[in-house]
DNA sequence: CAATTGGATGTTATAACATATCAATTGGGG
DNA sequence: CCCCAATTGATATGTTATAACATCCAATTG
């Protein structure tokens, strides 16, 4: 269900209520959603698949919005700390949030065929690992819950297999 | 059995037997245990934290066993194929598997200050991720589990080391 | 209107992590 | 003994991420 990635859906409609999102968020905490920020947001709510730092830096660039790595890393940054976007540690890429605006951990279905990212909302998951962690007095800040696949586009699609 | 790592425990004989199940596996698969390869195996035994490749490199490089950096990735590679180490995502970093020999989908919670690592054995609960994949008919080859957070000793405010 | 101040950017350089490639060596099976 | 395949050695390069410092700009405030 909330597996959105792998379904069709009304894409354009997908960013636009998902940029407003943001923009309503940013205007109620004061934080400052410049060319950049927006710009990059829209780069990674264009496709449901994860981009290199690098990847986005290079249409950043062509675009004239800055050609050294930190503008994509602090674009990054911005995006991440304000929960628009999430980084998939598994492919070292990033993605846009999916559920923006809700409070959520999230989990992903990762295609390592073509990157992409199906992002569950998981809330009820932190289960085996909450329980380990309770058990121990471990204090859980952040949570990586990735399964790195084949998706059902990729797997009608193989040549050999 | 749920988190080795933040328990006192028989060092020695975790070290030990661990090895001697690692031997056995490479004898009966027939797999070349050479000595970069279980030098490695005993660096990382030796703590139950996370330890980056060229921190290992570093290691390897002092007693001899090579100096660049394939040397530390290609013996990363084997110990990781063979499931006797895995790789923390989030840390860039490896660990020395602590269920050696069982068949285990592995779960982590990592201190993100002393970068001791406790792995859970989180079998055959895949949870949610696992129904969603399921529902949308995504294959998972592999899981990325982690709990990135402080651990017991770090809580106290006393840092580890 | 300065002056102040704090976040955002621009720029250069480098740190940290990982792989490609090819030659040389080793070790067991035919 | 020779062949084959796996392993090792060595050099170079590719990829991801941050440090450090200068500069700009817009909002406060005296
Ligand atoms: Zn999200
Ligand atoms: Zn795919
Ligand atoms: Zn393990
Ligand atoms: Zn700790």
């Amino acid at each position: 269900m909330p597996t959105i990635g792998f379904h069709k859906h009304d894409h354009a409609t997908c960013i636009s209520s998902t940029l407003a999102r943001a923009e309503a968020h940013c205007t109620a905490h004061s934080l400052k959603f410049t060319p950049v920020r927006r710009r990059t947001l829209e780069i990674l709510l264009a496709e449901h698949r994860a981009l290199g730092a690098y990847d986005l830096l290079a249409i950043l660039s062509n675009e004239g919005l800055g050609t050294a790595p930190p503008v994509a890393y602090r674009a990054l940054d911005f995006l991440t700390g304000a929960g628009f976007a999430h980084k998939i540690e598994g492919l070292n890429a990033y993605i846009a949030c999916a559920h923006l605006g809700e409070d959520h951990a999230p989990a992903f279905l990762v295609c390592t065929r073509c990157k992409t990212v199906a992002e569950a909302d998981t809330a009820a998951d932190k289960g085996r690992l909450g329980q380990a962690a309770a058990a121990t007095g471990f204090k859980i800040e952040k949570t990586v819950i990735e399964a790195m696949g084949i998706c059902p586009a990729c797997v009608e699609d193989t040549p050999c297999a």
